[in-house]
DNA sequence: AGAAACTACGTGACAAGTCACATAATTTTT
DNA sequence: AAAAATTATGTGACTTGTCACGTAGTTTCT
Protein backbone atom coordinates (compact mmCIF):
# COMPACT_ATOMS: atom_id res chain seq x y z
CA UNK A 1 0.00 0.00 0.00
CA UNK A 2 2.50 2.63 -1.57
CA UNK A 3 1.23 6.00 0.09
CA UNK A 4 2.67 7.99 -3.49
CA UNK A 5 2.02 11.47 -3.52
CA UNK A 6 3.53 12.14 -7.03
CA UNK A 7 3.44 15.73 -6.35
CA UNK A 8 5.50 15.46 -3.80
CA UNK A 9 7.84 13.43 -5.46
CA UNK A 10 8.09 15.40 -8.30
CA UNK A 11 8.75 18.53 -6.20
CA UNK A 12 11.28 16.53 -4.45
CA UNK A 13 12.74 15.76 -8.49
CA UNK A 14 12.36 19.27 -9.24
CA UNK A 15 14.48 20.75 -6.09
CA UNK A 16 17.64 18.04 -6.30
CA UNK A 17 17.22 19.44 -10.07
CA UNK A 18 17.59 22.81 -9.39
CA UNK A 19 20.27 22.29 -7.13
CA UNK A 20 22.52 19.79 -9.57
CA UNK A 21 22.88 23.32 -11.76
CA UNK A 22 24.24 25.48 -8.47
CA UNK A 23 27.48 25.18 -7.98
CA UNK A 24 28.14 26.11 -4.05
CA UNK A 25 25.90 23.06 -3.64
CA UNK A 26 27.46 20.32 -5.83
CA UNK A 27 31.01 21.70 -4.89
CA UNK A 28 30.79 20.05 -1.12
CA UNK A 29 29.43 17.33 -2.66
CA UNK A 30 31.85 16.56 -5.30
CA UNK A 31 34.44 17.07 -2.30
CA UNK A 32 32.85 14.71 0.14
CA UNK A 33 33.14 11.84 -2.90
CA UNK A 34 36.58 12.99 -3.92
CA UNK A 35 37.58 12.48 -0.07
CA UNK A 36 35.80 9.46 0.56
CA UNK A 37 37.62 8.37 -1.96
CA UNK A 38 41.18 9.00 -1.14
CA UNK A 39 40.42 7.63 2.19
CA UNK A 40 39.40 4.29 0.76
CA UNK A 41 42.96 3.80 -1.34
CA UNK A 42 44.92 4.85 1.22
CA UNK A 43 43.24 3.40 4.20
CA UNK A 44 43.13 0.12 1.87
CA UNK A 45 46.64 0.19 0.36
CA UNK A 46 48.66 1.67 3.37
CA UNK A 47 46.49 2.41 6.49
CA UNK A 48 47.05 6.20 5.54
CA UNK A 49 45.18 9.37 5.85
CA UNK A 50 44.68 11.83 3.70
CA UNK A 51 46.55 14.36 5.68
CA UNK A 52 49.35 11.86 6.38
CA UNK A 53 49.48 11.01 2.63
CA UNK A 54 49.88 14.63 1.47
CA UNK A 55 52.17 14.80 3.96
CA UNK A 56 54.18 12.08 3.05
CA UNK A 57 53.76 12.80 -0.94
CA UNK A 58 55.35 16.27 -0.27
CA UNK A 59 58.14 15.26 1.76
CA UNK A 60 59.28 12.82 -0.48
CA UNK A 61 59.24 15.59 -3.30
CA UNK A 62 60.14 18.07 -1.53
CA UNK A 63 62.53 16.69 1.23
CA UNK A 64 62.44 18.45 4.78
CA UNK A 65 60.19 21.28 5.28
CA UNK A 66 58.46 23.02 8.19
CA UNK A 67 54.68 22.75 9.84
CA UNK A 68 54.48 26.50 7.77
CA UNK A 69 55.77 24.98 4.03
CA UNK A 70 53.46 21.83 4.25
CA UNK A 71 50.64 24.11 5.66
CA UNK A 72 51.43 26.19 2.86
CA UNK A 73 52.48 23.50 0.30
CA UNK A 74 48.67 21.97 1.28
CA UNK A 75 46.56 25.53 0.85
CA UNK A 76 45.85 24.26 4.59
CA UNK A 77 45.75 25.70 7.98
CA UNK A 78 49.29 25.05 10.02
CA UNK A 79 47.31 23.41 13.17
CA UNK A 80 45.65 20.75 10.65
CA UNK A 81 49.41 19.86 10.41
CA UNK A 82 50.91 20.87 14.16
CA UNK A 83 47.80 17.81 15.04
CA UNK A 84 48.82 15.66 12.84
CA UNK A 85 52.39 15.33 12.75
CA UNK A 86 52.88 14.10 16.39
CA UNK A 87 50.67 10.88 15.59
CA UNK A 88 52.71 10.37 12.21
CA UNK A 89 55.82 10.89 14.61
CA UNK A 90 54.38 7.82 17.12
CA UNK A 91 54.08 5.68 14.17
CA UNK A 92 56.83 6.15 12.86
CA UNK A 93 56.75 7.68 9.59
CA UNK A 94 58.40 11.16 10.35
CA UNK A 95 60.99 12.99 12.31
CA UNK A 96 60.29 15.91 14.01
CA UNK A 97 63.15 18.32 15.18
CA UNK A 98 63.46 21.88 16.26
CA UNK A 99 65.03 23.93 13.90
CA UNK A 100 68.77 24.81 15.09
CA UNK A 101 68.76 28.18 13.52
CA UNK A 102 65.53 29.51 14.28
CA UNK A 103 63.77 28.29 16.92
CA UNK A 104 60.44 28.48 16.39
CA UNK A 105 60.28 26.25 13.54
CA UNK A 106 59.97 22.67 13.23
CA UNK A 107 62.27 20.47 10.82
CA UNK A 108 59.60 17.30 9.55
CA UNK A 109 61.62 14.64 8.06
CA UNK A 110 60.73 11.57 6.61
CA UNK A 111 61.91 7.96 7.98
CA UNK A 112 62.82 5.08 6.14
CA UNK A 113 59.11 3.51 7.76
CA UNK A 114 57.54 6.43 6.04
CA UNK A 115 59.36 6.17 2.70
CA UNK A 116 57.55 2.86 3.07
CA UNK A 117 54.29 4.09 3.37
CA UNK A 118 54.70 6.24 0.67
CA UNK A 119 55.91 3.82 -1.86
CA UNK A 120 52.86 1.30 -1.05
CA UNK A 121 50.01 3.90 -1.52
CA UNK A 122 51.71 5.87 -4.00
CA UNK A 123 51.03 2.77 -6.87
CA UNK A 124 47.01 3.35 -6.25
CA UNK A 125 46.91 6.85 -6.01
CA UNK A 126 48.98 7.16 -9.52
CA UNK A 127 46.76 4.52 -10.97
CA UNK A 128 43.89 6.95 -9.24
CA UNK A 129 45.36 10.02 -11.00
CA UNK A 130 45.54 7.67 -14.37
CA UNK A 131 42.26 7.01 -14.47
CA UNK A 132 41.54 10.16 -14.38
CA UNK A 133 42.92 11.20 -17.02
CA UNK A 134 41.27 8.48 -18.77
CA UNK A 135 38.24 10.81 -17.91
CA UNK A 136 39.11 14.05 -19.11
CA UNK A 137 41.07 14.85 -22.03
CA UNK A 138 44.25 17.25 -20.96
CA UNK A 139 42.38 20.52 -22.31
CA UNK A 140 39.54 19.68 -20.39
CA UNK A 141 41.76 18.95 -17.24
CA UNK A 142 43.21 22.91 -17.67
CA UNK A 143 40.46 24.23 -18.42
CA UNK A 144 38.66 22.59 -15.23
CA UNK A 145 41.59 23.98 -13.10
CA UNK A 146 41.36 27.05 -14.76
CA UNK A 147 37.55 27.02 -13.15
CA UNK A 148 38.72 26.16 -9.85
CA UNK A 149 41.08 29.03 -9.91
CA UNK A 150 39.20 31.22 -10.53
CA UNK A 151 36.23 30.43 -8.23
CA UNK A 152 39.12 29.90 -5.71
CA UNK A 153 39.73 33.44 -5.96
CA UNK A 154 35.81 34.69 -6.12
CA UNK A 155 35.40 32.59 -2.76
CA UNK A 156 38.74 34.75 -1.42
CA UNK A 157 37.15 38.01 -1.57
CA UNK A 158 36.33 40.16 1.30
CA UNK A 159 32.77 39.73 1.57
CA UNK A 160 32.06 43.23 1.29
CA UNK A 161 33.18 43.37 -2.18
CA UNK A 162 30.20 40.63 -2.77
CA UNK A 163 27.80 41.94 -1.11
CA UNK A 164 28.16 45.48 -2.01
CA UNK A 165 29.98 45.51 -5.24
CA UNK A 166 27.81 48.12 -6.27
CA UNK A 167 29.98 50.81 -4.40
CA UNK A 168 33.32 49.65 -5.19
CA UNK A 169 35.18 51.83 -7.41
CA UNK A 170 36.32 49.45 -10.00
CA UNK B 1 70.57 37.86 9.20
CA UNK B 2 67.75 35.90 7.13
CA UNK B 3 69.22 32.69 6.41
CA UNK B 4 67.71 32.43 2.85
CA UNK B 5 68.14 28.92 1.82
CA UNK B 6 67.21 29.41 -2.08
CA UNK B 7 67.12 25.99 -3.07
CA UNK B 8 64.71 25.24 -0.53
CA UNK B 9 62.80 28.15 -0.95
CA UNK B 10 62.48 27.01 -4.97
CA UNK B 11 61.23 22.86 -3.68
CA UNK B 12 58.62 24.48 -1.83
CA UNK B 13 57.23 26.85 -4.70
CA UNK B 14 57.69 23.90 -7.12
CA UNK B 15 56.15 21.45 -5.10
CA UNK B 16 53.04 24.15 -4.76
CA UNK B 17 53.42 24.73 -8.00
CA UNK B 18 52.94 20.85 -8.78
CA UNK B 19 49.92 20.86 -7.09
CA UNK B 20 47.82 23.39 -8.07
CA UNK B 21 47.69 21.50 -11.10
CA UNK B 22 46.18 18.32 -9.07
CA UNK B 23 42.26 18.17 -9.14
CA UNK B 24 42.43 15.93 -6.00
CA UNK B 25 44.70 18.68 -4.21
CA UNK B 26 42.79 21.84 -5.77
CA UNK B 27 39.63 20.66 -4.98
CA UNK B 28 39.42 20.46 -0.99
CA UNK B 29 40.78 23.98 -1.02
CA UNK B 30 38.23 25.26 -3.49
CA UNK B 31 35.77 23.93 -1.23
CA UNK B 32 36.78 25.12 1.83
CA UNK B 33 36.93 28.64 0.49
CA UNK B 34 33.47 28.21 -0.65
CA UNK B 35 32.21 26.97 3.04
CA UNK B 36 33.95 29.99 4.59
CA UNK B 37 32.75 32.36 2.18
CA UNK B 38 29.20 31.10 2.87
CA UNK B 39 29.42 30.73 6.80
CA UNK B 40 30.83 34.14 6.90
CA UNK B 41 27.46 35.21 4.76
CA UNK B 42 24.81 33.67 6.15
CA UNK B 43 26.73 34.24 9.67
CA UNK B 44 26.16 38.00 8.95
CA UNK B 45 23.02 38.16 7.53
CA UNK B 46 21.42 35.02 9.92
CA UNK B 47 23.11 34.12 12.02
CA UNK B 48 22.52 30.76 10.27
CA UNK B 49 25.09 28.00 9.32
CA UNK B 50 25.49 26.37 5.75
CA UNK B 51 23.31 23.12 6.67
CA UNK B 52 20.78 25.56 8.34
CA UNK B 53 20.41 27.62 5.17
CA UNK B 54 20.52 24.60 2.69
CA UNK B 55 17.33 23.54 4.75
CA UNK B 56 15.88 26.37 4.70
CA UNK B 57 16.11 27.03 1.21
CA UNK B 58 15.15 23.48 0.48
CA UNK B 59 11.72 23.45 2.72
CA UNK B 60 10.89 27.01 1.54
CA UNK B 61 10.89 25.79 -1.98
CA UNK B 62 9.53 22.50 -1.70
CA UNK B 63 6.95 22.65 0.89
CA UNK B 64 7.56 19.37 4.18
CA UNK B 65 10.09 17.18 3.58
CA UNK B 66 11.49 14.10 5.85
CA UNK B 67 15.09 14.44 6.81
CA UNK B 68 15.67 11.21 4.33
CA UNK B 69 14.11 13.62 1.14
CA UNK B 70 16.20 16.69 3.08
CA UNK B 71 19.29 14.53 2.83
CA UNK B 72 18.79 13.39 -0.57
CA UNK B 73 18.34 16.76 -2.28
CA UNK B 74 21.33 17.99 -0.67
CA UNK B 75 23.38 14.81 -1.18
CA UNK B 76 24.49 14.93 2.15
CA UNK B 77 24.01 11.80 4.80
CA UNK B 78 21.06 11.64 6.42
CA UNK B 79 22.97 11.97 10.05
CA UNK B 80 23.84 15.49 8.92
CA UNK B 81 20.41 16.46 9.08
CA UNK B 82 19.84 14.17 11.90
CA UNK B 83 21.40 16.00 14.04
CA UNK B 84 20.95 19.46 12.56
CA UNK B 85 17.49 19.52 13.06
CA UNK B 86 16.52 19.49 16.93
CA UNK B 87 18.71 22.03 17.36
CA UNK B 88 16.87 24.00 14.29
CA UNK B 89 13.80 23.31 15.60
CA UNK B 90 14.89 24.21 19.39
CA UNK B 91 15.58 27.38 17.77
CA UNK B 92 12.07 27.35 16.38
CA UNK B 93 12.90 27.57 12.80
CA UNK B 94 11.19 24.53 12.19
CA UNK B 95 8.69 22.05 13.16
CA UNK B 96 9.41 18.72 13.45
CA UNK B 97 6.79 15.63 13.41
CA UNK B 98 6.37 12.18 12.59
CA UNK B 99 4.43 11.30 9.82
CA UNK B 100 1.26 9.59 11.00
CA UNK B 101 1.05 7.66 7.81
CA UNK B 102 4.18 5.89 7.84
CA UNK B 103 6.04 6.15 11.34
CA UNK B 104 9.33 5.80 10.57
CA UNK B 105 9.55 8.97 9.11
CA UNK B 106 9.71 12.96 10.40
CA UNK B 107 7.96 15.55 8.81
CA UNK B 108 10.04 18.61 8.53
CA UNK B 109 8.19 22.35 7.63
CA UNK B 110 8.94 25.49 8.01
CA UNK B 111 7.79 28.03 10.75
CA UNK B 112 7.17 31.69 10.74
CA UNK B 113 10.66 31.87 12.17
CA UNK B 114 12.20 29.94 9.49
CA UNK B 115 10.71 31.95 6.71
CA UNK B 116 11.91 35.13 8.60
CA UNK B 117 15.31 33.50 8.98
CA UNK B 118 15.16 32.33 5.05
CA UNK B 119 14.33 35.69 4.14
CA UNK B 120 16.91 37.64 6.07
CA UNK B 121 19.62 35.44 4.54
CA UNK B 122 18.39 34.86 0.88
CA UNK B 123 19.26 38.27 -0.50
CA UNK B 124 23.02 38.08 0.57
CA UNK B 125 23.39 34.80 -1.04
CA UNK B 126 21.68 35.72 -4.16
CA UNK B 127 23.91 38.75 -4.53
CA UNK B 128 26.73 36.14 -4.10
CA UNK B 129 25.77 33.69 -6.92
CA UNK B 130 24.81 36.57 -9.16
CA UNK B 131 28.49 38.14 -8.55
CA UNK B 132 29.47 34.69 -9.08
CA UNK B 133 27.64 34.54 -12.71
CA UNK B 134 29.65 38.27 -13.58
CA UNK B 135 32.98 35.87 -13.41
CA UNK B 136 31.68 32.84 -15.33
CA UNK B 137 29.97 33.42 -18.50
CA UNK B 138 26.59 31.10 -18.79
CA UNK B 139 28.76 28.77 -20.77
CA UNK B 140 31.55 28.32 -18.45
CA UNK B 141 28.94 27.67 -15.62
CA UNK B 142 27.09 24.95 -17.65
CA UNK B 143 30.95 23.13 -18.76
CA UNK B 144 31.76 23.85 -15.01
CA UNK B 145 29.06 21.76 -13.77
CA UNK B 146 29.11 19.78 -16.17
CA UNK B 147 32.58 18.76 -15.41
CA UNK B 148 31.85 18.37 -10.94
CA UNK B 149 28.96 15.80 -12.73
CA UNK B 150 31.76 13.77 -14.54
CA UNK B 151 34.06 14.02 -11.70
CA UNK B 152 31.59 13.44 -8.88
CA UNK B 153 30.71 10.30 -11.16
CA UNK B 154 34.01 8.92 -11.72
CA UNK B 155 34.67 9.47 -7.56
CA UNK B 156 31.96 7.51 -6.82
CA UNK B 157 33.13 4.33 -8.56
CA UNK B 158 34.06 1.54 -6.53
CA UNK B 159 37.74 1.88 -5.81
CA UNK B 160 38.10 -1.54 -7.42
CA UNK B 161 36.75 -0.65 -10.93
CA UNK B 162 39.76 2.45 -10.67
CA UNK B 163 42.57 0.33 -8.75
CA UNK B 164 42.15 -2.87 -11.38
CA UNK B 165 40.45 -1.03 -14.59
CA UNK B 166 42.55 -3.70 -16.89
CA UNK B 167 40.60 -6.41 -15.34
CA UNK B 168 37.06 -4.96 -16.31
CA UNK B 169 35.48 -6.35 -18.84
CA UNK B 170 33.83 -3.38 -19.99
C1' DA C 1 70.00 47.48 23.70
C1' DG C 2 65.15 47.49 24.55
C1' DA C 3 60.54 47.84 22.80
C1' DA C 4 57.49 46.67 19.30
C1' DA C 5 56.13 43.90 15.67
C1' DC C 6 56.06 39.71 13.46
C1' DT C 7 56.31 34.61 12.84
C1' DA C 8 55.84 29.58 14.01
C1' DC C 9 53.53 26.54 16.45
C1' DG C 10 50.13 24.43 19.84
C1' DT C 11 45.51 23.96 21.29
C1' DG C 12 40.50 24.47 22.35
C1' DA C 13 36.17 24.99 20.14
C1' DC C 14 33.44 24.42 16.37
C1' DA C 15 31.32 23.10 11.43
C1' DA C 16 30.55 19.82 7.96
C1' DG C 17 31.01 15.53 6.42
C1' DT C 18 31.52 10.28 6.56
C1' DC C 19 30.69 5.39 8.35
C1' DA C 20 28.89 1.75 11.14
C1' DC C 21 25.69 0.10 13.90
C1' DA C 22 21.17 0.04 16.62
C1' DT C 23 16.21 0.36 16.67
C1' DA C 24 11.67 0.75 15.21
C1' DA C 25 8.31 0.76 11.52
C1' DT C 26 6.94 -0.89 6.99
C1' DT C 27 6.88 -3.91 3.10
C1' DT C 28 7.75 -8.24 0.85
C1' DT C 29 8.13 -13.25 0.88
C1' DT C 30 6.96 -17.64 1.98
C1' DA D 1 0.34 -14.67 9.57
C1' DA D 2 5.09 -15.13 10.57
C1' DA D 3 9.65 -14.45 8.95
C1' DA D 4 12.73 -11.88 6.27
C1' DA D 5 14.09 -7.89 4.05
C1' DT D 6 13.99 -3.04 3.60
C1' DT D 7 13.65 1.74 5.07
C1' DA D 8 13.94 5.98 8.17
C1' DT D 9 16.01 7.76 11.77
C1' DG D 10 19.29 8.34 15.79
C1' DT D 11 23.87 8.18 17.62
C1' DG D 12 28.87 7.38 18.64
C1' DA D 13 33.31 7.78 16.64
C1' DC D 14 36.22 9.71 13.38
C1' DT D 15 38.38 12.95 9.53
C1' DT D 16 39.12 17.27 7.45
C1' DG D 17 38.95 21.80 7.85
C1' DT D 18 38.34 26.61 10.03
C1' DC D 19 39.17 30.43 13.61
C1' DA D 20 40.87 32.57 17.72
C1' DC D 21 44.03 33.01 21.02
C1' DG D 22 48.28 32.04 23.76
C1' DT D 23 53.29 31.42 23.98
C1' DA D 24 57.84 31.58 22.64
C1' DG D 25 61.42 32.83 19.41
C1' DT D 26 63.08 36.34 15.70
C1' DT D 27 63.40 40.51 13.44
C1' DT D 28 62.86 45.41 13.03
C1' DC D 29 62.72 50.03 14.79
C1' DT D 30 64.13 53.74 17.59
Amino acid sequence: MAKYDGDKVEKVRQRRLHEEQNLFSRLPATYAASRKQGQQILQRAAGLSVVEWRTLWDLSEAGTLTIRELAEIQRADHSLLSRALPAMQKKGLVSMQRDAGDGRQTIVALTDAGRAAYKRAAPSMKRRRDALREQFTPEELTTFVDYLDRLEAFLRQPIDDILYEKERVN
